[in-house]
DNA sequence: CTGAAAGCGCTAACAC
DNA sequence: GTGTTAGCGCTTTCAG
């Protein structure tokens, strides 16, 4: 049997209002000698009360559950701890769901976090159609929650933070340009998600009002994945006819298998092709290929979901219900000037 | 207010004890009418029974604490992930900690996860003195804990789950030497630790059974990190006077360091000098450098280590109370033959 | 087959 | 200053 409160307030001779009022540090109206007392008792016996009867009396969880694909993935384990710090700051914990955007787990998930479980909820996916199913209950039970990158079509009014996939497509593509390319292929993320479609528009918005015409047979479908991004490439080298002088690959995946195959093929990059990606996955910089990309503030990113999710737990204003965090290109020399 | 089982029972008119019957498939015993009433009623409400309050009951959380220093890390995502997939299976939910390896931190959130929020611990840290300190709570308390790669003096009745740092890092040196290099330098971790100890240990095994002198002047102190890497070697290359054809750095992130120095003196690797680390950090292929290391099984960790936590808890017996992973070289090119 | 009642360990009015 | 009491929402004997 584990001590309890009783426990403590027995060997003590008070009752347990008191040993909770000492363990609340509601001790205003206690004599110093009792809270001395019980406190000696407490830190004797190492006991520490039952956070779970608490919370059952409190009614919150002091917890929040943080849905994403993979924590190996680097972009959500940064965001991830930007969340975590966050919380940690306001005595809150991290539930980690890892759902590989299995729209079957994310449902068992949330069901479980609902339960009580947690406060609030961080939700982010990847790679799916953008259904709302999932969220159905917790649109309906105003569950605390806060989308990340997540579109939903027709529902504007579940708070979210989201990045500026357009804007950031197209000022790297304008980059390219600058450089003096006209003939940029693109590799792009699974158009059935809403980001792979914004940066595939970014990079036709950009190319129109350069006076660029858009070329559809270098435009490969991709799926963000490695293996995607090396197919594509070699795709676009073996079967394409139309020359082409930069690659746009709509994610840093894509764009180091694509600088795979361009290796695998004897041409430098830069040099002989430029390419960029998107994404700015952290690695050490010594190491090569280093791809000019456009950077996503992960750990910022997860640092203020965490902190509109508590705002909306704590009934707390909103001053954005959605947050769009504008992008920047990062060069790091893959993209250089067209040789004429 | 939320619907509670009390709300369903008087919907229903039945007892609050059908209900509870009903939500947890107890139902031999119940009428079939009455079943499909209840169930039909909670699914019309999307009831969700109150976890926080079952928990209270059964006493049992379905929940682990996995504390680590950084999820940013990669073996520790990798780990994490490990982790989170077998507790998945075994419907158990997983609260995450970073912690820096501060022990202020550590503290912290051992004290809350021992409140009855989980069932039980993972418990990693490093980079600094094996104190028990943190644990002894716990190993009074009994509470179900596995300790990764963390050596307590003293202590070996807890359970955990090592990799073999001494026989990895001699193998690692035997495969150096058998490439015909005699003058091996060595950045090592921090001393502090046991694993940094062990590796440094393997190092002066292999050597010494090769019949190779220790020479401490080219036995740099590091500390794990990647700047410790960068400035070991610019140490090594600036400050020694001993000549040496090879280096084996004591993780991933130092050899990283140690090529960007090496690269900036116009050192070729291999060739001029053949470097080594430990860890093999898993990044994409074509990056460059790759460097010859030792495989740490991360993934597999976590899977074990839930693993040998959940017999605890259930109390089921453990085949070891401390498990051992043997190590295997993974040659990537960056030691070669020595020139004669 | 079903229900009444006793708690799980704690907090929070409300008394004294 | 301190204690009594009534629950929080659920599970689980034990009766019927």
């Amino acid at each position: 049997m584990n001590t309890t409160i009783k426990d403590i307030a027995r060997l003590c001779d008070v009752s347990i209002t008191t040993v909770s009022r000492v363990l609340n540090n509601k001790t205003e109206s206690i004599g110093a000698q009792t809270v001395k007392k019980v406190q000696h008792k407490i830190d004797e016996l190492g006991f520490r009360p039952n956070l779970i009867a608490r919370r059952m009396i409190t009614r919150q969880s002091h917890t929040v559950g943080l849905v994403i694909p993979d924590i190996r993935n680097p972009f959500f384990s940064e965001f991830a701890r930007g969340v975590e710090d966050h919380m940690n700051n306001q005595d809150y914990g991290v539930f980690l769901c890892n759902t590989d955007s299995s729209l079957e787990k994310e449902k068992q998930y949330m069901t479980i976090l609902q339960g009580k479980l947690t406060d609030g909820i961080i939700f982010t996916t990847q790679n799916k159609l953008e259904s709302s199913k999932s969220f159905d209950d917790f649109i309906k039970n105003k569950f605390p929650i806060v989308l990340v990158e997540r579109y939903l079509e027709g529902i504007d009014d579940v708070p979210g933070i989201y990045v500026d996939n357009k804007g950031g497509a197209a000022d790297l593509c304008r980059f390219i340009i600058s450089r003096g390319h006209q003939d940029i292929a693109c590799i792009t993320g699974p158009l059935q998600t809403t980001n792979a479609r914004l940066r595939l528009e970014g990079y036709k918005e950009a190319l129109l009002e350069a006076g660029i015409k858009i070329n559809e047979q270098i435009i490969i479908k991709g799926n963000y994945r490695y293996g995607s991004g090396r197919d594509g490439m070699k795709n676009l080298l073996d079967n394409n006819k139309t020359k082409f002088t930069a690659v746009f690959a709509c994610n840093d995946m894509m764009a180091f298998g694509a600088f795979e195959t361009l290796e695998k093929y004897g041409l430098k990059v830069p040099g002989d092709i430029s390419l960029a990606g998107f994404d700015n996955i952290p690695f050490p910089e010594v190491f090569r290929p280093q791809i000019t990309t456009v950077d996503l503030p992960a750990y910022n990113m997860g640092e203020k979901s965490a902190e509109m999710l508590m705002k909306i737990i704590k009934k707390e204003k909103l001053s954005d219900i959605r947050f769009q965090y504008s992008l920047d290109v990062v060069d790091k020399g893959s993209v250089d000037f067209l040789k004429v």
